[in-house]
DNA sequence: GATCCTTATGCCCAATATGACATAAATACT
DNA sequence: AGTATTTATGTCATATTGGGCATAAGGATC
């Protein structure tokens, strides 16, 4: 964002920040939430590539469509676990896991 | 182990071969295990590393002794998301998990 | 706009992970 | 050897996560 336009929003009143300063996370909280996105990402980018719908996707897993779907949006309900699970089952290795979750922003 | 050695032992009727072959894991149940694995030795060094004991580390991350224990163990009842939670409260950047995972020996 | 396919969202309740506690086992220190 | 500290293991109630289902919402094709 540029300075700019930031002073002029806040001169507006409004409050202007990181989605993590908002919702108030501690810097480990929002590592966090930032890998579990990472995975979720990756999950979808490798269903599609292998051009699987959720449901094949869930079939593949023995899970359900709708769990597939609350991976792929980064549902909080949704263990790092099973997104896991989920793309080793899908042919990810563990070095594919670790460029995935390498993939999160440096915080500074 | 050596050729003679497996030979020896086959004639005499064991079965000689890997853990997840002897436990019957899938490659992915393998793969999970083992990034479980790395994760729960990442923790017990960074723990180690920064001088403190189970109760300390319990206490930082909201959790008791037991937990702790079972997690550097690799328990199966520990989630992930458990390990990855302590490792970012000790510290961990994300890409410090992705190194940790990094390091499990690729299959073949 | 009707039909089909896919994805999103909300709700059950069964299964699993959780912190806490007790206690055993291991290790360190005198 | 005895004692203190740390770590391991088992159990329990509570909380969180799980699959399954219904249904809404989006998107494509006709």
């Amino acid at each position: 964002m540029r300075a700019d336009k930031r002073e002029r929003l806040e001169a507006a009143g409004w409050r202007v920040g990181s989605a993590e300063e908002f919702l108030g996370l501690s810097p480990q909280e929002a590592d966090y939430v930032q890998v579990k996105l990472a995975l979720s990402l990756a999950l979808r980018e490798r269903r599609l590539q292998s051009e699987l719908t959720q449901a094949d996707l869930a079939r593949l897993v023995q899970s359900s469509q709708s769990r597939i779907a609350k991976m792929e949006a980064g549902d909080p309900g949704v263990s790092v676990d099973l997104l896991m699970k989920s793309l080793l089952a899908l042919g990810a290795s563990p070095r594919d896991l670790a460029r995935a979750i390498d993939s999160v922003p440096r915080r500074d």
